[in-house]
RNA sequence: GUCCCCGUCGUCCAGCGGUUAGGACACCGCCCUUUCACGGCGGUAACACGGGUUCGAAUCCCGUCGGGGACGCCA
């Protein structure tokens, strides 16, 4: 049952980011470490679009994954728009092929389909929560007659396809950075393969496109772990050989809790448009699980070394060094304050030419000077002021007093609690004018803040200031990813002082 | 609740049967300096706990505890 590897092939990974928002960190360390291991075996890596979720997809947010990769300097040699000899690689493109297959695995006995509502499942999970039970499936529909089958699809109900996973055994399989791990079935749910709605989930699309991409290895995140059985029970039902798994630990929170927007700045954007260099971000991708091995105390001296240059190395010395068998299974921290001394460290080596390059392509681009310009415009009287207005565009510690961001009538604590719904609505909320002045008057309407009590408050956040150009402009041109983190780290900020 | 993974300074890593348990970030002190930053020097700080195995355990085994993840017609 463990996953052997006979025929050695050429080895081949890949990423398989959703376009559900920003692109994410994790994405980013993720395919660093795939793209590591490609190389450092001539392989191939390739990028994947995982879009069968129709409800969270998000129309921009495809593009931002691929900038947000370049960004950091990590390159693929197939994938959407590349192209490739296994193509398409967009899951939403593939459907006939899924379909094919799941057709497949109903014909052998591995599946089944399954009629019960959404609203079913969820009384069905709510009653098993409530009886302290783990929700699971109750395989009610794993053994309906063809004539019941009939009887459904005749009302016209609609149906999924789950996984008929096999009673009274287990599963084993060889993580290759943890050894053997075992899944009694009894703790393996029959996963829904494909929706009613046509797409296959997650499980039987990445299984059929692993194999039909000769994917070698998946690396991916150590949330997968309790899901391999499923697909390992997947490539036996269709009879294909399984890829290695290697599944790498989850970057934290400070608390250590799983990464999350809530906790930690997560899009790439954020580190981008708040002038994070990518050599910097990249290094300190590599430095979370410990891959690189410490220069030794000999190399140290005879290279002249100081001892923190132990932590500083480039990609390319990552794909000369980087030991995947080194890596420490313990969920790193994702520490801002190391990854800030770090981007330091990489200012300092700049040359002023290169430094100043840096400025002008982030924080003092045309484009953002143009834009900030077309917001102050009218309102200065010499261009003196410039400055004096628009000092919080270019500022990374903005933090308003008491008497600046609370309303008159509100107390801290409403207050408080308010802009945590204001990060809500705006994180949903598209990035141009009318959509961020809707989703703040909306949430107003809703929590009965005045448009002048919100809008100012917002406006004290961002600006420190209750003066300042137009708020809804300024946000546009400050950018999605800064201003929410302004936001969440002056909630930080307030629990500091209020302690 | 069930299953799975993990457990060395606050954080990131080193250690892989015998070390005064090492480095980096952060923090503190001193030096440099018109200020700040950089830089230099020094310091505080960890093997979760309990049993084994062994002449000897941070290192191997078991248990406890703690942390995390998964339990979706999300990925």
């Amino acid at each position: 049952m463990t996953a052997e590897n006979p025929t050695p092939r050429p080895t081949r990974v890949r990423i398989a980011p959703s376009p559900t928002g920003d692109p994410h960190v994790g994405t980013a360390y993720i395919g660093l470490l795939n793209y590591l291991f490609a190389t450092q075996r001539g392989g191939e890596f390739i990028l994947r679009i995982e879009d069968t979720d129709r409800t969270r997809f998000h129309a921009g947010s495809e593009q931002m994954i691929f900038d947000a990769l370049k960004w950091v300097g990590l390159t693929w040699t197939e994938g959407p728009e590349v192209g490739g000899p296994h193509g398409p690689y967009r899951q939403s493109e593939r459907t006939e092929i899924y379909r094919k297959y799941a057709q497949i695995l109903l014909d052998n006995g591995t599946a089944y389909k399954s009629f019960e509502s959404e609203a079913e499942l969820e009384e069905m999970r709510r009653q098993q929560t409530a009886a302290k039970q783990p929700p699971r499936y109750n395989g009610a529909h794993r053994h309906l007659t063809p004539e019941q089958i009939s009887a459904y699809e005749a009302e016209g109900r609609p149906a999924v396809i789950r996984l008929k996973v096999p009673e009274n055994t287990s599963t084993t399989f060889r993580d290759e950075l943890r050894g053997d791990i075992t899944f009694d079935h009894n703790n393996v749910d029959d996963q829904v393969l494909m929706k009613s709605d046509g797409f296959p989930t997650y499980h039987l699309a990445n299984v059929v496109d692993d194999h039909l991409m000769g994917i070698t290895d998946v690396i991916r995140a150590e949330e997968w772990i309790s899901s391999t059985p499923k697909h390992v029970l997947l490539y036996k039902a269709f009879g294909w050989q399984a890829p290695n798994f290697w599944h790498m630990p989850l970057l934290r929170n400070i608390d250590k809790s799983k990464i999350s927007k809530r906790k930690n700045p997560v899009s790439l954007n954020y580190y981008r448009e708040s002038g994070y260099l990518p050599e910097a971000l990249l290094n300190f991708l590599g430095l979370m699980g410990g891959g690189m091995a410490q220069p030794t105390e000999q190399e140290i001296v005879s290279k002249g070394l100081n001892t923190k240059e132990g932590d500083i190395f480039s990609l390319a010395e990552m794909i000369e060094k980087f030991d995947f068998k080194r890596i420490s299974l313990g969920g790193p921290v994702f520490d801002l304050v190391k990854l800030r001394w770090l981007n330091g460290e990489y200012i300092r080596k700049q040359s002023p030419e290169a430094f100043y390059a840096s400025l002008r392509r982030t924080i003092l681009s045309d484009d953002y000077l143009q834009a900030v310009a077309s917001l102050v415009h009218t309102r200065l009287e010499t261009l003196g002021q410039f400055g004096d207005m628009t000092s919080f565009l270019f500022s990374d510690n903005v933090l308003p007093t008491d008497a600046v961001f609370l309303p008159k009538k509100r107390t801290l604590e409403e207050t408080l609690a308010f802009v945590p719904e204001q990060i809500t609505a705006l994180e949903s909320a598209d990035w141009d004018l009318t959509s961020i002045e809707s989703a703040l008057k909306k949430l107003g309407e809703e929590k009965q803040w005045s448009v002048k009590e919100n809008f100012m408050l917002l406006r004290a956040i961002i600006t420190g200031s209750a003066t300042s150009p137009p708020l809804v402009e300024s946000l546009v041109v400050f950018g999605k990813a800064r201003t929410l983190d302004r936001m969440r780290r002056f909630l930080e900020a307030q629990k500091k002082i209020r302690r």
